[in-house]
DNA sequence: AGGGTATATCGGGCCGACCCGATATAAAGT
DNA sequence: ACTTTATATCGGGTCGGCCCGATATACCCT
């Protein structure tokens, strides 16, 4: 595993949405929002059930869940059918210290 | 004096663009790259000064300013003709800390 | 008043982001 | 093998952001 190198105007641009927005938001409190999901959250959170949260279709946010991950702000897990997103926390961590500094 | 509320989507916004991330951080060392403004720098610094640095047309770099301003990160005061910009520092932070409360 | 300088606004063209439905791919179950 | 479920990708339409040159506005000077 190795952290890909901070792409500051990338994870500002994915920021910039409110959607995605609303996903990180979510994933960081999952037993809140996805507290139905049949596999432990520790995993992550399925797709689908970020799907239906947002109201938008399915290739849309497939689309702004790829989005979060090139930036680097999600990973994702694929076990069997589905694919379960986390927040990278470190990742997000080093991009606030280095906002904070460079803002 | 008074801060107007955050917009923490219309600043996210403004500050997903490259060019107005380049002139928030001009400003903040005006005396590195505007000292050959006329007026002190402590007024702030002239929009046409910051034309040249962008390379972009005068009309560009006004809506950009504008965009910065909309959003509570730089404030301008007028004087005689010309148009002089400054960080909001107090509203930079105000965004920092809670986009690290929040984020 | 008239001319020069500084900035804002307008109108139009272009491009990328976002949305969707439809289709492709992959895994699982029957 | 076939069907169902989960996700990704594709193609196309729409919309907003960004760019520019041209024009409007505001201020200053003579």
């Amino acid at each position: 595993m190795q952290t890909a190198h901070i792409d500051h105007q990338e994870i500002i641009k994915a920021l910039a949405h409110p959607v995605r927005r609303d996903i990180l938001n979510w994933l960081k409190n999952p037993e809140e929002y996805f507290a139905d999901q049949d596999h432990p959250l520790e995993i992550g959170v399925c797709a689908g059930k970020i799907d239906r949260l947002t109201g938008l279709s399915q290739s849309s946010v497939s689309a702004h869940l790829r989005t979060l991950q090139n930036a680097g702000l999600i990973t994702s897990k694929k076990i069997g059918q589905w694919h379960f997103f986390k927040r990278d926390e470190a990742a997000i961590q080093a991009f606030l210290e280095e906002l904070n500094n460079t803002l």
